[in-house]
DNA sequence: TTTCCGCTAGACCAATCAGTCTAGCCCCCC
DNA sequence: GGGGGGCTAGACTGATTGGTCTAGCGGAAA
């Protein structure tokens, strides 16, 4: 089991697993390695920045994955309501699967960021830029697209980690839904 | 300095000032005490069931403290849309002063809750049903006040977790304001 | 004045933390 | 068929973790 290709993507599976469920803080490095099944200084040889290192490339390949998924239904020409009520769906029933133990990885990394990782606090300002970037690119109404935007995003947000703590996954469709309506109500006839 | 009555306040206030700014695993005991000026034994005696008794607490005296502003404002007859402006220029303020060091307290704890903190997860639900229902009692539209209040609150924290992130305070108050006008659009004629 | 007890005080513990370092495997190149 | 180096492997370190335990201060009651 030598040059072991994937042990690198391993780490990362793990990290971003294990990060998504606990926060930053409250993941040791040991148990990502267990959970990895690498030895220590596998992981500082690929990431030599250690856990903030690691960290950075799991909040990059969870941006990267969303930000895909986001551009190929754009580009299939789904409507804004259709993408968030998807994903709002779509999480809740992955919170529904993993027992609200399993959230937001950027989000529950966002929130308790610190002056001490400040690579990371970047990473996860980068995500959130292109999300809104992406999202807002295809707005009807260019002049409050990336408000909009910025807007929608925080509520997916504060839905999924209200929806954990309340340990009701229904409550983010629930939101997500008032949220489209609000916004179809306002915008009767699309430009 | 015997039977000192402000003991358990300080540790309380350094415990929401502390888990506010770095989560509920970013922070040590040792930290908690250096703040508050108290020593270990002292905690223990105040709270029996250690670091998550006293997170408990914080949350019940933040919940407390924003239920009584909210409910004080509704009283004075305030709007809901004045309240929610109020929130975001208060904190987006606190985030200017603080320089984005210091967040939501609950919302920073909801964001990584475990399993293995149930009563800290239960205090965080209560505070969230807490607001939202003081929140809904007033609303004009008694059928979907659960739903909208509930909305609100995810776009308050989400936007606080997302200003903080992007260290852009001002972020929070364009949401919010993005988020009063969207409704105000939607209610041309309150009933 | 003496007893009592709520509370402070901090030494102490095993466990865990992130991180460093050396040893050595094994593929690839020469 | 020897190196060389990318990578794995895990022992090790000092600091810190949350938590327990005993000692003793000092005001209130008798």
């Amino acid at each position: 089991m030598t040059p072991d290709p994937s042990a690198r993507a391993r780490l990362i599976a793990s990290a971003v697993q294990l990060f998504q469920a606990k926060g930053y803080a409250g993941v040791g490095i040991a148990e990502i390695l267990a959970a990895a099944h690498a030895p220590k200084g596998c992981l500082y040889h690929h990431f030599p920045l250690g856990k903030e290192g690691l960290a950075v490339a799991a909040v990059e390949a969870i941006a990267e994955e969303i930000d895909r998924h986001l551009q190929a239904q754009l580009e299939a020409g789904a409507t804004q309501a259709a993408i968030i009520l998807g994903i709002a769906t779509a999480t809740a029933a992955w919170l529904t699967k993993t027992h609200c133990q399993q959230g937001a990885l950027i989000g529950t990394i966002a929130a308790s960021l610190t002056p001490e990782t400040p690579d990371l606090r970047a990473a996860v300002a980068t995500a959130y830029a292109r999300w809104r970037t992406r999202f807002a690119a295809t707005s009807k109404h260019p002049e409050t697209a990336e408000g909009d935007a910025h807007a929608t995003l925080c509520m997916l947000e504060g839905a999924i980690i209200m929806a954990r703590a309340a340990e009701q996954p229904e409550l983010l469709v629930k939101t997500a839904r008032a949220w489209v309506e609000n916004r179809m109500a306002r915008e009767p006839t699309p430009a």
